[in-house]
DNA sequence: AATGTCATCAACCGCCTGTCG
DNA sequence: GCGACAGGCGGTTGATGACAT
């Protein structure tokens, strides 16, 4: 037995120098191997992850401006939930931060439109199909058929048609506009940051 | 000041895919 | 062709801080 217990949550600094410096001296690639080696009680992929959200140099810290959330909409509404995908049109930005983003802001439009047509529409008035009036929130389930039942489901075309069959589509104007409006005064202005841990290492992976 | 609620984000999990022997 | 393994991806969860009551 005794294999050794992983750690895991949260990362302290010295594991996250302790990666850099090892990912610097082999590359960002053979993460079972960096896990051994570095020491940490950290499985690869988590190194990886890790690595890949928060210690990477070419990352940009600080809130996503209203330029990228536009850019990140527009991606959106092309691929879907392909994160990666739209990650890489992203310059500096992960799959993860653009995911909690699109999550964020699906979710702030959704109540906020709740909101709106419950003061608009009586109470009386019926949804036959309730469930789905919201489909754009990703917390309302888009359970596929069992004909759906696979990965191309958001694929741009069927995902599109499931949203427009399914609910109130906003047109991109009208997103990009809320989202402006709701953020062109909080974010703006927070620098962006290299990642402090490229402090330690100036001549990093090249 | 204390408590509750909400938003955000880091990290984990499980599945899928690509590669190699 | 096939099985094992590593890496990648998307979904989900939990911790934390900010804000409201």
């Amino acid at each position: 037995m005794a294999q050794e217990e992983m750690r895991k949550g949260p990362w302290a600094e010295q594991e996250d120098l302790q990666l850099a410096f090892y990912v610097n001296l082999f590359g960002d690639r053979r993460w079972d191997f960096l896990a051994k080696v570095t020491g940490l009680r950290r499985t690869g992929k988590s190194c990886r992850l890790r690595w890949v959200n928060y210690l990477h140099p070419d990352l940009k810290l600080g809130k996503i401006t209203p330029q990228e959330g536009r850019l990140i909409l527009e991606l959106h509404s092309k691929w879907g939930n392909r994160w990666s995908r739209i990650a890489r049109e992203v310059p500096g930005r992960t799959d993860n931060e653009i995911k909690n983003y699109w999550r964020t802001h699906t979710r702030k439009k959704a109540q906020d439109e709740k909101k709106n047509m419950a003061s608009i529409i009586s109470p009386s008035s019926s949804f036959s199909n309730t469930s789905s009036f919201y489909s754009n929130s990703p917390d309302v389930d888009f359970t596929p058929s069992t004909e759906d039942n696979e990965r191309n489901i958001y694929d741009t075309g069927r995902f599109q048609k499931n949203v427009a069959e399914n609910m109130k589509v906003y047109s991109m104007d009208e997103i990009w506009k809320d989202i402006e409006l709701s953020e062109e005064n909080e974010t703006m202005c927070k620098p962006i940051m290299p990642s402090p841990i490229w402090d330690y290492f100036p001549n990093n992976l090249g």
